[in-house]
DNA sequence: GACCATTTGTTGTATTTACAACAAATAAGA
DNA sequence: TCTTATTTGTTGTAAATACAACAAATGGTC
């Protein structure tokens, strides 16, 4: 066993630290960048899917975008054909710290990918993309109560 | 900007969350997993480097360890040549849990390897842990008060 | 239409996480 | 040796995270 998973949490941590420390400038407090990010790329979402998409617990989705809501980046609107959902969208001070975070991101992609070619970069994108839709299905089976057997 | 990062964090936070929910079985709370594994594989070491190998506060460092302590599965002695810093040591309980540890991550990884040739395998891992390298040095540098320049 | 499972959202509570600030031992430099 | 910087560890505090339990709307099935 090739420690791999572990490598992936270390960058993850290390990054995500990163990330944190630096906006708080912007007064995004942990974890904040996440959410903002997914609601700019898709207006409409519901934090449902946001949960999803991150792969966090859906309590926490929901407490991190109501905190959004309430600092004035996010806005929850009523669906006309379904009461029970609330679709996310940004607000202009959310749409305006938007691109400084993909600023942020895209230097830390410079840091973390320095030294890789063109091809390497390719090659590890396809690959992490299969151990992530590997990883998705167990996740979704744990979160939702099921038992893996090992 | 290909979301190499983005895939690295979703694997990163569910596998995580597969972690805890599966170790809780054995009456480990959020994230202990990580530093009793750490401290097993390095008999001896102190809490500072846990941190710095995890990439974790120190300060969270230190209370995940002394809790482990609390629950008996860490020891802590000193050091005879100096004072300061306590070397860190799995005790028997300790010992114990780490197999099943080391027996859940086993298999994550052939779930979240599963589809990859075995020369899939080793290049990710090279290819990740030059990732993990580069980010390493900033993570470093950010947590000790330095600003990135971009 | 009535019934039941699923989806979506919330609140209460416990715990982890991290920053700030401090303290003490050690290491380094003059 | 004296002074200063660095390392290592702790505590106070604020905040995020996740689990459990609940509620309500929706969707499917008979």
């Amino acid at each position: 066993m090739k420690e791999i998973l572990r490598e992936i949490g270390m960058i993850a941590r290390a990054l995500d630290s990163i990330s944190n420390i630096e906006f708080k400038e912007f007064d995004l407090t942990k974890g904040q960048y996440l959410y903002l990010v997914r609601i700019c790329e898709h207006p409409g979402i519901i934090q449902e899917k946001v949960a999803e998409m991150l792969k966090v617990d859906r309590t926490t989705a929901a407490r991190a975008i109501q905190k959004l809501e309430h600092n004035g980046l996010v806005e929850k609107r009523d669906d006309p054909h379904n009461r029970k959902i609330n679709r996310l969208f940004p607000t202009a001070k959310g749409e305006q710290v938007f691109p400084y975070i993909m600023r942020e991101h895209a230097h830390s992609d410079n840091v973390a990918l320095a030294g890789l070619s063109e091809t390497e970069t390719d090659v590890l994108f396809q690959l992490l993309q299969r151990v992530r839709k590997n990883v998705e299905m167990d996740w979704e089976s744990v979160k939702k109560g099921n038992k893996r057997e090992y």
